[in-house]
DNA sequence: TCGTAACCGAGACGGTACGTCTCGTCTTAGG
DNA sequence: CCTAAGACGAGACGTACCGTCTCGGTTACGA
C-alpha cells in the first residue's frame, strides 16, 4: 500500500513524534479518510510498517561462522554501528516511542525481534550443536541483549567498541576454560 | 517547586503524551510563561521531575541478604509485581516515551538507573565479597538486568513469576556446582 | 419517487442545510449515484419536492366569502398560524436558505407562490366581481403579501395578531367610506 | 477588526455558502481559534459585518424632492438596478440564506432595514407634511416593499422598469384624483 | 433459454471544511 | 517589576460530507 510506503518514508525522514496523518495523506496523495478507515491511529500504522519490514534495514544477520559467541557479537557490532550512523538513534528513538505510545506497535516489536528474528535461529541451533545446553533460558538472554541495546539508545550511551562482547559474555556466560575459570578481557 | 509537583501529579495520572504545558500551568497556579522561563520543554521537566525523585516509588531496594543472586531476584520481583499493578504499565511507558523523545529526559534515566541506583552499590559489594570476580562487566550486566523490563514493558509481555530468576541468572551467569556443570531450572 | 419521500422527510425533521445526499441516500435505502443520477444538486432534488408537493402542507385556502379583503386576511391569518406553530419557522427558513441558494428551488417557488395559488384565483375573481379595479397591479399586490411573509420570517418578526389585517389593507389599497375618508384600525 | 473586513471582502467575492472559517481565518491572517473565540458561528460574524455596515453599499438613499411617491420610486429603482448588476442577486440571495440560516443575521438583516433605514426616516417625514395619514401602517407598508424585494430575488423575477411604481403604488396605496378615481398606468 | 446489458445497493476513494486542541510567543492588569 | 491570566498565529487532530468511481447482484429484454 501507498500509504505504508509513505509512512515509512516520512518515519525514517522526521520520526514518530513529527509523523502527522495529514503529512502522511499528503505524500500518499490519499485522503485523510482512507488513513482512518483502514488503520485506527499513527501507532498502527507505523505496526504495519514494521511488519512489511519498511522501517528497518534488511541484512543485519551476519554469516554462520559455527560460533554463536562470535556471530552475536558481529551482529551487535552491526547494529551499534547502525545506531552512530546518521539517523540512527532518531529512528530507533523513534520506535522506541511508538512501542511505548501505542499497544499495536509494541506488540508488533515483540513479535519481530522476540520471536521471528536472527537470535532465534541462531540460538537454536547453538543449542542442537552443543554450544549452548538445552536448558539455557533463550528467551531472557534475547531480551537481554536487545533490551541493553534499548537502554543504551534510551540514555544516550555511546556504543564504544567492546561492550558488544562484554554484553555477548553476559548473555552467554562467560567463556569457560578447562579449569573453570573465566577468561576475557573485561575491563573498561 | 509546585511546577514540578503538579507535573510528576499529572504525568502519574495520565501520562507522557497526555501532559500539556498548559495542563500543569492550570494544576499548578502558575502562568505558562513562568514555566518556559525555566524548562525549555516538556522533556526538560519531566527530566527536573525525575531527578526530584517525584515520578518513581521509593523502597524497591530489598534487604541485604549477603547473596547478590536473592536479592537480585527479590529486588526484580518488586519491579515486575509493581509493574503488573494498577498503572504501573503505564507510567512505565511513559517514562519510556518519554525518555525516547527527550534527550533530557533519556539522559536523567540513565543518570537515575544507571549510575546511582540499587544496582551499582550491590554490584561493588558483591565483587568486595568475592560473589562476582573483579573483572565482571558490571556495568553490561545492569544493562541487561535493566534493558530486559524495559523490553518486556515494551513488548507487554506478562512478568510470569520466574522470569525475574532467570533474568538473574543470565545477568550473574550461571550457578556453578563443583563439577562445573551448570544447575538451575531454567525450562521455560 | 422513494428518494423524493426521504428528501421530505429529512427537510422536513432537519431543514435545508443539514440535508446530506449521503443522509438522503441511507434514509432512502438507496446508493448515492443513484440520486446523482437523477438530480444534479440537493437544490434540484428539494426543487421536485416543492413541486410534488411534499414540502407544503396543503388546505390553507380559506372559504371563499364572497369578500376578497376578508378571505385574505384569513388565509393570511393562517399563514401566521402556521408560522408560529413548531416547526413553522424552522421550515419556512429552509424553503427560503433552499431557495435562495438553488436556482432550481428559487425557480419553483416563484411558481409554486406566484403563478398557480390561491392569490391568483381570488385576485381575478376579485377582479370580476368588481371589488378590484380591473387595472389593479395584481401581481405587485401578490408580491407585497408574500414579501412580507418572507421578510418576517427572514427577521424573526413574531406574527401578533392585526398584522394580517394591516397587511391586506396595505395590498389592496385602504377600505374606503363614502366620503373618500381611509378608516381601519391601523395604530399599531 | 481585521476578521470583518476578511470576512465582508470573501463574502462579496464567493458568497456566503461559499465563506469558509478556514478561509476568512487564512485571509485574515489569523488562526482559526480566534475567530471562533468571538464568534460562535459563521452567521454571527456575518451579522457583525452588517451591523458594520461592510456588506452593503451606501448611498442608496436618493434625494428628497418633497414627494414621497417619487422618492421612494427613484429608491426602489435604485435597488433594482443594484440587483441587477453584476454581482448584485448573489450578494442579496447569500445575505437572504444567511438570514435564513442564522438567527443573528436575521436579526441584524430586521434591525438594518427594519427600524433604522432610510424607509423610516421618509415614512415619518411624510406623515408629518401630511401626505400620510397618521394612523398609516407605516411598518406593514416598509415590510410589503422590502418583502417585494426579496421575493423578486428569491423567485429570480428580473426587475422590469415599472415594478418599481407599481409596487409603490401598492404600498402607499393608489393615487386619488379629486373625484375619487385611481389614476397610473398599472397594466403590465 | 440464455446471454447481455442497464440499473441498482453499497461503499471506497481523493478531497474540503469543520470545530477542537495544544503549541510556544506576546500582551496586559494587578499586586 | 514580576506574575497570573490568557489572547494570539499556527497547524494537527479526527469527523462529516462532497461528488466520482468501481464493485457484484438482480431484473428484463432480445436472440
Amino acid at each position: 500500500m501507498a500509504i505504508l510506503q509513505a509512512t515509512a518514508r516520512l518515519f525514517a525522514d522526521r520520526g514518530y513524534e513529527q509523523l502527522t496523518m495529514e503529512g502522511i495523506a499528503h505524500e500518499a496523495g490519499v485522503g485523510k479518510q482512507t488513513i482512518y478507515r483502514w488503520w485506527t491511529s499513527k501507532g498502527a500504522l507505523v505496526a504495519d510498517c514494521l511488519l512489511e519490514g519498511l522501517l528497518l534495514p534488511e541484512g543485519i544477520a551476519p554469516d554462520d561462522t559455527g560460533d554463536i559467541r562470535t556471530d552475536l557479537v558481529t551482529w551487535l557490532h552491526k547494529i551499534f554501528v547502525l545506531l552512530e550512523s546518521k539517523g540512527g538513534p532518531a529512528l530507533m528513538r523513534s520506535l522506541i516511542a511508538a512501542g511505548a505510545e501505542s499497544d499495536d506497535v509494541g506488540g508488533r516489536l515483540g513479535d519481530t525481534f522476540g520471536t521471528s528474528s536472527f537470535l532465534v535461529e541462531r540460538f537454536d541451533k547453538a543449542v542442537a550443536v552443543g554450544q549452548l545446553p538445552p536448558d539455557a533460558p533463550l528467551q531472557q538472554m534475547g531480551e537481554a541483549l536487545l533490551g541493553a541495546v534499548i537502554f543504551r539508545t534510551l540514555t544516550r550511551a555511546p556504543a564504544d567498541a567492546d561492550v558488544a562482547a562484554r554484553l555477548v559474555d553476559v548473555a552467554l556466560g562467560p567463556r569457560l576454560a578447562d579449569d573453570g575459570i573465566r577468561h576475557g578481557d573485561l575491563s573498561e
